[in-house]
DNA sequence: TAGGAAATTGGCAGCGCTGCCAAAATACCT
DNA sequence: AGGTATTTTGGCAGCGCTGCCAATTTCCTA
């Protein structure tokens, strides 16, 4: 073809590296990093050159090869329970969008719970190097603490605070919470008071609310009259089967406290299904805040937690690299119609 | 103090590296590797010393080196629109899941519907040179597509299969779902129907669904009859809200659809507030099959998606290496009590 | 017990980038 | 114009690991 001009030849396998645009641009590799990462100095001329060359040759950084070089990484690790409460997902949320925008970048795992895949997760993660691990809670085994300990990488606890930190903590009180919403339902008059959770070893957090709850009914010389725990996770169903069952139990409740919304919304469900008047007949308590709870025709009473915020927060301190401490973001009682 | 052995120097900051480990072991570099991948041949006894050595010096494995010096990476990319919505977290979980037996590394990022925000974040994935990115649908911008196929990474659209596949796509037809919801409703007998959905511009699965939901009943001869599409992302408190303002425009109304199910319990949860029998008085049909829609009084019907499966294939044919292909996983049409 | 096959092992050159340092270019003084 | 302060630049040594290849050891077989 006469008078055509070269074609561009488009690079597959993005085998184009830094040393190549550097050519290309007729400039230094140096030169190149610092216009890229716009950091250091260089003349606007030469920025335009590498830039145009980044362009030509459909460039991308690899920031495996500049990780190693430099001294940390821009890696935030999450090592999660699950993915299915939307407790974790609401924390992945917000802890994402500050990543984002800090040019952070996410990486995740999902224990299902289970302290022995923490470690084995954990030990994952920090084979990657991260800035920071996130975790939830307090509760890991001797193994996790020490690695994490020995890591050198920052160690962010997310969503309790009752315990002793092992770097940064951020989150509220399970424990107040239990307390408060124990003595929210005294002071509305109810005295026989009943529980429905799910598996309480896996989920320490629920177990610690559960505790003080009866603490705090105890101490008012009202004991917890019966409970029902249900195999398996939370979920709307086995809130339904779970207070279900326990109403079979024990027929004059006139409160029940449930290890969260999702369990709430099932005896709610179960209520609406077999008639049983709310609050009247049967008082209802969550823990959450789940914007459903507001969405159904009598709002659920219960406690909001700042889930998005505790993301938010944990990631800002990582990058600001704060120093080690705890902070309590506290909850909401929320004064629905269930209770 | 006599007789006391030498105390173990606990190394912080994580710098024991390979060849460390291969001194304190007594063996080369390359050894140390091999046994820690299990990679090649080695003696018993090679094996037992590195992994003293290994135990007794805390070591842990750089991956961002080893990625950098082989050839790819472990690393699955997810570029999704929302982690609010459980669709995207049910992906991520049934992937997740697979990943880690595969000793595979999950890392993402959140566009919030946004294409602009896509393209700068498949970007942003592409320069940890992953094995795979998985994206949401079809509906990329072209340079997001330039840049990905470009990259010779592997690529996976996910949920959708109206459209052509860039590399491999999992996940069921939006358009037959639509067409299916309007079938399963004409059937029924309903033919006042309405329609209750979120921002269709964001969200193009939703947006399929329903074109090809209007055309169904246009076949039919019984158009829609009226619509409301409510600002913001779909949730409860907006099917709620968006029925109600439908409801005020169309008052003869026999059936509505939901662009989901958390806009069809909205929908719900009004006519148990309104005493709007369901369905003698007015149908609901959803999308999406979540749980909470069986736990109800009236169980949601609705279409259930396999959205842990998509994730889980998707993760299977990446691990695989398998070759470009459209997978269709179907859905399933819950007949419930709602319609 | 020699000879060759097979199993082990170590050395070392990168992977692509960043950080350091010295060299080169430019700017600003008197 | 001469000299110093400042800004721009390029070269190159790693970051910690893997892959290749050749050297060494061990194991068989005749």
């Amino acid at each position: 073809m006469p008078g055509s001009k070269v074609t561009m030849e488009f690079k597959h396998q993005s085998t184009v590296t830094l040393a190549e645009v550097a050519q290309a641009a007729g400039v230094g590799e140096s030169t190149v990093s610092r216009v890229l990462r716009n950091h250091g100095s260089f003349s606007g001329r030469t920025r335009e050159r590498v830039m145009a060359a980044v362009e030509r040759l459909g460039y991308v950084p690899n920031r495996i090869a500049g990780t190693l070089a430099s001294t940390g990484s821009r890696l935030v690790a999450f090592v999660i329970p699950s993915l299915s409460n939307i407790v974790f997902s609401d924390v992945l949320r917000g802890a994402s969008a500050v990543l984002e925008e800090n040019r952070y970048q996410a990486v995740f795992s999902v224990t299902d719970y289970d302290p022995g895949k923490e470690e084995a997760l954990a030990t994952a993660m920090l084979a990657w190097r991260p800035a920071a691990v996130m975790l939830a809670g307090y509760e890991h085994t001797d193994g996790t603490m020490k690695m994490l300990r020995a890591s050198g990488c920052r160690v962010v606890e997310l969503l309790d605070l009752d315990g002793d930190a092992l770097d940064i903590a951020v989150g509220f009180s399970n424990r107040a919470a239990g307390r408060e919403s124990a003595a929210f339902l005294l002071r509305r008059g109810y005295r026989r008071i009943g529980y429905v959770g799910h598996d309480l070893d896996r989920d320490t957090r629920a177990g610690k609310r559960f505790l003080s709850f009866c603490d705090t009914l105890d101490a008012n010389g009202t004991p917890l009259i019966a409970r029902e725990i249900v195999a398996g996770a939370s979920s709307v169903e086995n809130g339904k089967q779970g207070l279900e069952r326990l109403l079979a139990r024990a027929t004059d409740l006139d409160a029940v406290y449930f290890s969260n919304d999702d369990m709430a919304l099932g005896g709610y469900f179960h209520c609406l299904a077999q008639g049983i008047a709310i609050p009247s007949q049967l008082a209802i308590f969550g823990y959450n805040g789940l914007d459903i709870g507001r969405a159904i025709p009598q709002p659920l009473s219960t406690i909001r937690t700042p889930r998005v915020t505790t993301g938010q927060i944990a990631a800002e301190l990582v990058i600001a690299n704060a120093p080690p401490q705890a902070i309590d973001l506290g909850f909401e009682l929320i004064e629905g119609a269930t209770a």
